[in-house]
DNA sequence: CTGACGTATCGACAGATGTCAATGGATCAG
DNA sequence: CTGATCCATTGACATCTGTCGATACGTCAG
């Protein structure tokens, strides 16, 4: 079902962060920032990335985050996977529990392609 | 068919900049800031962005678009009603050319939601 | 070992999305 | 008026996406 593309690591963000408005961008480069920016075209996702910045210690379970969105932990599990396949959350194993936190420095990359210099 | 939600205007900007990272997000804001990443969640129109800006006077009519993309005219002319509506383009009649930029404001709003820190 | 608990995966399904060929409007040149 | 040009819309199609229930996996308590 899920192609799973492999996960987008630190490394690329080089390639990513050429600002998308300060010339012209390489197939490779819009392949990623769209991968990234679609992790984030989803209202779910969207809120999801939000409650876990917002919760305690910058980290959250799922069972933190089920109720706040509505939605079937399944589902919930899926958005997550999405989130950290895209680099945009990371997801650390802790007994029964997996604990996600946001990825600030991809953020913040992707920002940087959105505004380039900042000006 | 394409509901063809309204589009995203300018006046929006104020509920949709409340930063991911900053704290809870109301549900319109992550429909909004969904909206807008979901137009950019396609390597074509990434790329479609990065031509417009990199055009000279910062504009491009779809005739200019089709070519390095690789796509047919209804395909580009597709895409473009989508970035539109997600208000990061605008379009401008002329004669017989659609004239496309890009809306830098918009896309500072974008960052800014996403880099909290970084402004 | 056994049962309870938190998560991930699977299978299925409706709806959205990207793409094209064909067609319809507008606008300009002759 | 006529034809050419640029663009948008339509209809069709395959694929992707979001969602769920059911189920399997890993971990802790007893």
């Amino acid at each position: 079902m899920a192609p799973s593309l492999p996960v987008i690591q630190p490394s690329d963000l080089a390639a990513c962060c050429a600002p998308v408005t300060g010339g012209l961008v390489s197939d490779a480069t819009a392949e990623l920032l769209a991968r990234m920016f679609k992790a984030l075209g989803d209202p779910t996702r969207v809120k999801l990335l939000s409650l876990i910045a917002a919760a305690p210690g910058g980290e959250a379970c799922i069972c933190d985050l089920t109720e706040p969105v509505g939605l079937s932990q399944p589902t919930v599990s899926h958005h997550m996977r999405l989130l950290v396949e895209a680099g945009l959350a990371t997801r650390e194993q802790r007994g029964r529990w997996a604990y996600y936190r946001v990825a600030p420095d991809v953020l913040r990359s992707l920002a940087a392609a959105l505004a380039p210099g900042a000006d």
